[in-house]
DNA sequence: CAATTGCTTAATGAATTTGTTAAGAATCTC
DNA sequence: GAGATTCTTAACAAATTCATTAAGCAATTG
């Protein structure tokens, strides 16, 4: 279930927001210290941050700068100060979109659907995937390598997916779990460790020992 | 170098708009037979489409369905018909923005761009913090010295990680604690005394002697 | 419906990291 | 400089985390 975090101190729109994120299956958070928008940032790790501009302390363009030194998750700017520059500029400092006040709550809706879908479903369109000479095939489920084509299991192929488009970053265990199965179904912890397991088993057995390296108490990593 | 597909009947807006990408170092072609959009897709190939929706023969949502059959490719709608009803819809049919006629130049660059770099733009490198010629890795938790790699444990990089980002202060012992472990879970003072421990010897190790300066009574610090 | 394939779970064991303890230095205070 | 406080170090014990194996379940295919 994705997360949205709203940054936005007019309480009344942000708790509409909130109220009909949630009716279209979004976790939603709205912001309460705004002194410290980041501590909300870090502990809820949202998925999608809704952003106004003018707020109390510090304006929206400074949390759009700090949650980019951090992270690439997607923005949406919402605010009344729309004219062009303001549009300019949100999109220059890292935003995704800008959603002027006042707006339809249909409209906002679906701008987040559709950025969601581009960031996540999508994924961002690598040209290859490529470590040590082996190319993920993303249309097919296989690899290749030195020639030959290896067959992957859709699990396998998932877990190698999420290593290799974040290659030289570990990946931890929550995250990869995250991205295989739905939150609501609760598969064993241990699932996941056999499939790494048997997907390194085909990646030895193809001539890539050590492809994948464990981060003791961290997660799962590809070398970069 | 990206290259845009501008399908937009209005002669003088589709080159405008093709003048303008191309000053911003994007290659732009411009859809000339409206009975055949998807052959003009296929041959160029695009990383981003300008989509109108009011379009001889078929309109823009049929093009859209048309590419989505095929393709990923980020697609903006441009369109004068620019009601709430209409973005929505856009926005469902797998489209990623919607920009209304009339359009600043500026924003519609703005906006090619964000997408572009929300498409594409992956393996943001992990940020990377460095004192005296030793690179802290993000990314894979390790520390970079003299052409050697330095492998951390979750604690002794995390000890670092805050040490480093506050460079040239003093974090006192109680912030480390905080960072360190949750506040339910009552671990032992000594327990980061021997953690930071750890950690200096294996900077020792590695050729990094007194890296991490005690404050008596204070706290711990690397000295800017 | 039998056979195959892939997935999940469970159980065991190994590896690594972490916390604890306790004795000894270093530093500060009076 | 004596005593108290704070930190260092080393060895040990415990807990966590992961790997491996084997067995049962579910879905698919011929």
């Amino acid at each position: 279930m994705y997360r949205i975090l709203i940054v936005e101190d007019d309480n009344g729109i942000a708790e509409a927001i909130q109220v009909q994120a949630e009716m279209w299956g979004l976790r939603a958070q709205c912001v309460r210290n705004f002194r410290n928008v980041m501590e909300a940032f870090s502990t809820f790790d949202p998925h999608l941050v809704l952003l106004d501009i003018t707020l109390p302390f510090f304006n929206g363009y400074h949390w759009c700068n700090e949650i980019r030194k951090a992270s690439k998750v997607p923005i949406i700017f919402i605010s009344s100060a729309s004219d062009n520059m303001n549009i300019v500029m949100a999109m220059n400092m890292g935003g995704d979109d800008f959603i002027a006040k006042p707006f339809d709550q249909s409209v906002l809706i679906a701008k987040i659907q559709a950025l969601l879908r581009r960031s996540y479903d999508f994924g961002t369109a690598a040209p290859v995937l490529e470590h040590r000479g082996a190319m993920l095939n993303t249309g097919d489920n296989t690899l290749s390598y030195d020639g030959s084509r290896i067959e992957l299991t859709k699990n396998e192929y998932r877990i190698l997916l999420a290593l290799m488009e974040s290659k030289g970053k570990v990946v931890s265990r929550e995250k990869l779990m995250e991205r295989l199965w739905e939150s609501d179904s609760f598969v064993d912890e241990n699932t996941l460790t056999v499939n790494v397991n048997r997907l390194r088993k085909r990646l030895d057995a193809t001539g890539l020992p050590n492809f994948i390296v464990t981060k003791f108490g961290v997660g799962y990593l590809i070398e970069g």
